[in-house]
DNA sequence: CATTTGTGTAAAGAAATTGTTAATGGATAA
DNA sequence: TTATCCATTAACAATTTCTTTACACAAATG
């Protein structure tokens, strides 16, 4: 699979972040927690979650709050927010997918609902980024796994394709060796120097086409 | 899967209520409930579930009439609706059905009928996506359940036809293991690693024919 | 010009993923 | 009931992919 996605939890229950942190990481996410509106702003920022599930009710802010200061900030434009609500409060459901909420959960929480609400929500962003990418007569299609050049079509192992795919999703755009580490490989996998290169290489030998330019001491970049 | 299916419950009861709403919410359905029949027709306009439970026994506005208001606007021609009546009052389950709606469920209400009635449901209306796929010489067909390819049919057991019929529904489109595990076992159920190569293994036999390809560390996709 | 820095390349070993077979228990049909 | 089929798992084989290593080469630096 891809690296761990990262949740973070916030309620002042601890037997919901007990069972809910329980649960999430028996699926394969990073889990991490807070008590209360103020501790789930820090560790939002500290940690940038994919996900942020949020208890309405909490001490000193409520989840409500938390939503909208973090929707206010550019930087959690696309983080995932999911509210938990008691049963039958239907009004802060409604205001809480107002607030900008994607989803909510309503307590008591059962776990299979709840992991699979979970993984639909991942599903839906996941299916935004399968974007077909068309640059003259280069076609890189996810949906697919493969690129075509000029009605050939060619086979890419998942690391080459992943990169390749970053670099022309910006054609032209210089990707840092940094950016491609991070982006490819997820921030706390540690390879070795030589790797990119080495991937990128490939790209170029399977394609047969010049469509990845060295900048030295830079990066690389996707131009034809 | 798809995203969680909206059920509204209309009863005046609040037992049945926590009842049908515990069931189905298991079943990963996503629960709203209203106490009368002003409130399900409110309900019912906000959320627009995919299907809602009436009473026929409310206040306000019993569930025949709730279905009939219903029932007159073109925004719920579609939306399945279900009488709860009470055991015995047979003219009311005609009138119902009369009425408009999809089924009845008499009381006491047993969960696992509940459910393989709702279930059963929404698979009827989702049996016009059980069409026959032609691919080349290959038929994949749903109502005989079996395939043939130049001519010759093939009987594959349940699971690897549901798994084939995934997969060529959307010829050359990779399906995640993720994908494949939701749309085929369901959300909720986990199987060991194994279990789709098996699968896979036993259809690329039976079948004869290299229709299947795998995309290491992705999935697998449909194509000749 | 020597040195440093950064990238290209090939080959080999490691790691990850899938393929295959056989065994098991459960379901289903004869 | 017995026989057969099905779904699943476990164990191991086979394969592919990923990463590292080691070195070549080039450009920039002093």
């Amino acid at each position: 699979m891809d690296k761990a996605k990262k949740i973070l939890i916030a309620d002042d229950e601890q037997d919901i972040l007990n069972i809910i942190s329980y649960n999430l990481s028996e699926q394969g996410y990073e889990i991490f927690t807070a008590r209360d509106g103020n501790e789930a702003l820090d560790q939002a920022r500290k940690i940038h979650p994919e996900l942020i599930i949020l208890d309405v009710m909490m001490p000193y802010k409520n989840g409500i709050e938390v939503c909208q200061i973090l929707r206010a900030h550019n930087d959690f434009k696309n983080t995932l927010i999911v509210f938990l609500t008691a049963m039958n409060d239907e009004s802060s459901e409604i205001k809480g997918l107002e607030t900008g909420a994607d989803d909510y959960i309503s307590k008591p929480i059962s776990p299979k609902v709840l992991n699979s609400r979970v993984n639909a929500l991942f599903r839906r962003i996941n299916k935004e980024t399968d974007k077909v990418i068309t640059v003259s007569n280069v076609i890189i299609d996810p949906v697919r796994f493969l690129i075509e050049i000029d009605g050939t079509e060619i086979i890419l192992a998942k690391k080459e394709f992943e990169l390749l795919y970053l670099l022309a999703s910006k054609p032209g755009r210089v990707f840092l060796r940094n950016e491609i580490l991070s982006q490819v490989w997820g921030s706390e996998v540690i390879v070795g120097d030589r790797t990119i290169d080495v991937h990128i290489r490939k790209i170029r030998q399977k394609s047969g086409v010049d469509c990845i330019t060295t900048v030295k001491g830079v990066g690389y970049k996707f131009e034809l």
